[in-house]
DNA sequence: ATTCTAGCGGAACATCCGTTCTAAGTCAAG
DNA sequence: CTTGACTTAGAACGGATGTTCCGCTAGAAT
């Protein structure tokens, strides 16, 4: 037989077991395979099942009731997995109001809604939340409404951090880079066409949290 | 019994269980429960797993070899567990040169580098390619550098759609929501202050994806 | 002390299940 | 046509497996 030449017979027989083990929990008998694919004798469903292992498709336990695998399922668990991070979303971010803050307890469970994100695109894991931006105020940040913010909340901020701030006496919250210049804060619009914001006095600025992701999904 | 006490042998099999299954793909037969954790008899080990099922940690199915399944195992894969796609990062998209497509073969294996995102923010499984934006060329789309561009390779496209479009007549890649339009095609930047392009042939714009999600990590 | 219940151990039983053997059908190559 | 490899079908065998029944022990409740 060729390899990677499948017949009618075997390609069935893959997706059933495919879907009996999804379905079960455990994979099928040799009875069942062929109860479901219509085959009568035990023996060819037997033979068929080793010519799928010969193909690289299949493991099989010897003397084993259901003692087979699919690879699939294998080679699935060791690439196709990432690790997945869920990320309360906590709610909307306006302009005209400070953001919303995880409360300790709703962050750990009972989150109403949240994202999944896989972990590769996070450089961190704790202390993660989600906010849905509402209204275009944020465009100066090139964040349009839709987008998903996931921030991290975080006391400290370094030159360059993109943050959300809450600006005092503005009543006020933006999102910019944000720089400590000899005495006085700048935040910096990521737009470069538009001007910086400078505050005199750091107790004016409050740092809610710490910019990491921002998700924009279309159509 | 008190619900929620588990002996320690019940607690064992559960493990046994959970162990068992994951490294051999299908799950272990009541004697090989006993000689694991030390239960000579098998309606011994029967009785605790009828406990286990009136624990609500077990499902069993009646008669069938090893028709046993954690609870666990069915509420991980509908809420923890996603589903994540593998996107392969095929280039880098510039305003000066059409967008890098992927080969047909190349998109299925061997991908240099790819992007893991999770189902739930996207419509679409099938012909997605990622794009990484070099220059500030994008900002009428509210992209900036460095941003991923998650693309589906579609030639349909509808009124709306984010599309990425090479305009032959300019020699420029933009990424812009497309309208059809009595005739000729407008092309609306996200950024609303911007103002649209008009294209009076529809043969001057050649669609080459449309954009499915943008993601912009901080930091 | 007696009763009751939960839990354990052993054995037997019917069935399920994987394996093996024999026979036959199919189809292309020689 | 004959041959040989591949596939299918049926039957039988032995081991594996889930189930059931009986007896026993320990501890709590009466």
């Amino acid at each position: 037989m060729v390899k990677g030449k499948l017949s009618d017979r075997q390609q069935r027989m893959l997706s059933f077991i495919r879907r009996f083990t999804a379905d079960n929990g455990y994979p099928p008998s040799i009875r069942e395979i062929g109860k479901a694919v219509g085959i009568s004798s035990t023996s060819v469903v037997n033979y068929n099942l080793n010519r799928l292992v010969e193909e690289g498709l299949l493991d099989r336990d010897q003397n084993v009731s259901r003692g087979l695998r699919l690879v699939e399922s294998l080679t699935g668990m060791r690439e196709g997995r990432q690790d997945v991070i869920s990320i309360p979303l906590v709610g909307r971010i306006f302009a005209s109001e400070p953001v919303p803050l995880p409360g300790t307890d709703s962050a750990l469970f009972g989150a109403d809604e949240a994202i999944q994100i896989t972990g590769d695109l996070l450089s961190a894991t704790d202390g993660l939340f989600a906010l849905e931006v509402k209204g275009q105020s944020m465009i100066d940040a090139m964040i349009d409404e839709g987008d998903i913010v996931v921030m991290k909340r975080e006391p400290e901020w370094r030159n360059g951090d993109m943050v959300a701030v809450w600006l005092k006496d503005r009543e006020e919250t933006t999102l910019k880079r944000i720089y400590r210049e000899q005495g006085r804060v700048r935040l910096q619009p990521a737009n470069p066409t538009m001007e910086p914001i400078y505050v005199e006095s750091p107790e004016e600025v409050e740092v809610q949290g710490k910019v990491m992701l921002v998700v924009r999904q279309l159509s």
